[in-house]
DNA sequence: GTATGTTCTTCTCAAGTTGAGATGAACTCA
DNA sequence: TGAGTTCATCTCAACTTGAGAAGAACATAC
């Protein structure tokens, strides 16, 4: 439900003051993954004020209510995930480096007290792009990067190990590490991983996406089998690439993304066993 | 990121004013679900004031933020979740007849205008739940009721079939479609059917929650071989039941739910060719 | 150039899984 | 008591997966 007046709407309407209730505010937080030299890399922004002053976060800021009225300035969830991904690391959305990139929502976080300056409520996304530029600070970023994912000691229940370097500010390391499960999941049963490649990808670089995001090795015969087996997962351009692999083989033939929307049947990564119970 | 004061942690907290944001609302919503006379049916309460007056809604309300120092009284999406469910309905939570169901999140709906009278942003709950008595309105409700979810003519694209008589408020119809097909596919591959059953229950109980939930009829035998197959899915009682099927048939086993957290292989549900593309 | 090692792509084969149907025993209801 | 239903298991063909092998095409070092 949502709040009741104990009237009729026009005279709610018009006698309302959305202050009266407890303040809370509401901010979208981007996990932006992409693959650079094999690694998988999230995108990173240092704060440049308290709380947590120096440490990492993950890039994301105010939604635009736009008031009571909720006039020109609101703004819809997914489009403050693209405006503060913009604003914060300089890229830009709509046709620009941004133009490629898939966003779906990943969770909402509102633990009271995981901002100690009022009840802040999150609405954490999820991003897959393709390699893009060194981000630029800016909003209120001191700095922006890609930073690897291994590089972040993340533990399976949401904590950085003791002696990681980078920490991450609030509770990012549980929505990153609710982000990676969420990513490692997507791959199995959608063509999501197309959007870590160009337009155009051959069927091993889109297997070092699968072996980047779930952080292990696939067999290479019986990957193709099941990429081109799978229909409307990949179509063929007739063409091959420049050159052969980094050290020797032959040329690989080049691919487009299909139209399927899901797997079917779905590619399902090896060794879940331990984390089935 | 969050809202950022060019200022010290200390001073900032001190002469920091909430009321300074734009207003925005925050509540969570919830779509409870169960299975009744083999049918699935979504728990909703009839609306007794504007907006959307006499409309049917999920059950939900404000999340208690807890003022800006976030004290005793602010709590935490799942707990207003299980508190609305139980103001709404009746039902108590904690050991009643709300100790079985299993809440997670489904989704934050914060479209501009989706509520006439302020900005709000819903975090959507999902439940399901083993057959609950008819729940007692409370709260702001009117009335409240199980009803089948067939009947009320929701489309793949989340909005209701004309002729609908029982109107769903707000974007409820769009939130109640995704709960669907997140239940749907839950099922697949996580042992969730049995939160729809009792303590203990047969094998032909849990076929029939598939079917009422997948809207299809499975083959018997090979659900039987596939559930017994999976390891951690269900465990034996050694006992059976007290009585055979309705029309007939051997008494059947009586199971329990086992400790697998996910399906390995998953229970694939036939016939997804349409969805794909 | 030539040799060496790497990589792409296809193939083979055994093991496992699924879909469809059949069967017999146990049971309810008329 | 008889008819019809349901549980539980089995069979068999079709399909999918995992592991390894092999040939051709290529990069690199010598």
């Amino acid at each position: 439900m949502t709040p009741e007046p104990r009237r009729d709407e026009a005279e709610f309407l018009a006698g309302y003051d959305p202050r009266d209730y407890d303040p809370v505010a509401v901010t979208v937080d981007v996990v932006a993954l992409t693959i650079r030299d094999g690694a998988l890399h999230v995108l990173l922004v240092r704060r440049g004020h308290a709380p947590y002053a120096g440490m990492w976060a993950l890039p994301g800021g105010f939604v635009q209510a736009g008031g009571p009225l909720q006039g020109d300035d609101a703004e819809d969830l997914p489009d403050a995930a693209v405006r503060e991904l913009a604003e914060e690391t300089g890229l830009s959305a709509e046709g620009g480096a941004l133009g490629r990139v898939h966003l779906e929502q990943l969770g909402t976080y509102g633990s009271p007290g995981r901002d100690p300056r009022m009840r802040i409520i999150s609405v954490a996304h999820l991003a897959f792009a393709p390699e893009l530029p060194d981000p630029e600070a800016g909003g209120d970023a001191a700095d922006a990067a890609w930073v690897p994912v291994d590089a972040l000691g993340l533990t399976e229940s949401g904590e950085q190990r003791p002696g990681t370097t980078r920490r991450l500010a609030f509770d990012h390391a549980r929505i990153l590490a609710d982000g990676l499960e969420r990513a490692r999941g997507k791959l199995e049963y959608t063509p999501l991983a197309t959007a870590f490649c160009g337009a155009e990808f051959t069927i091993p670089e889109l297997r070092a996406v699968y072996e980047a995001v779930w952080g292990e090795e696939l067999h290479a015969g019986n990957f193709h089998r099941k990429v081109l087996s799978v229909p409307g997962f990949v179509e063929g351009t007739g063409t091959t690439a420049d050159r052969g692999g980094r050290r020797g083989g032959p040329r690989p033939r080049l691919y487009r993304a299909g139209d399927a929307r899901l797997l079917h049947p779905a590619l399902l990564r090896p060794s879940r066993e331990e984390e089935i119970r």
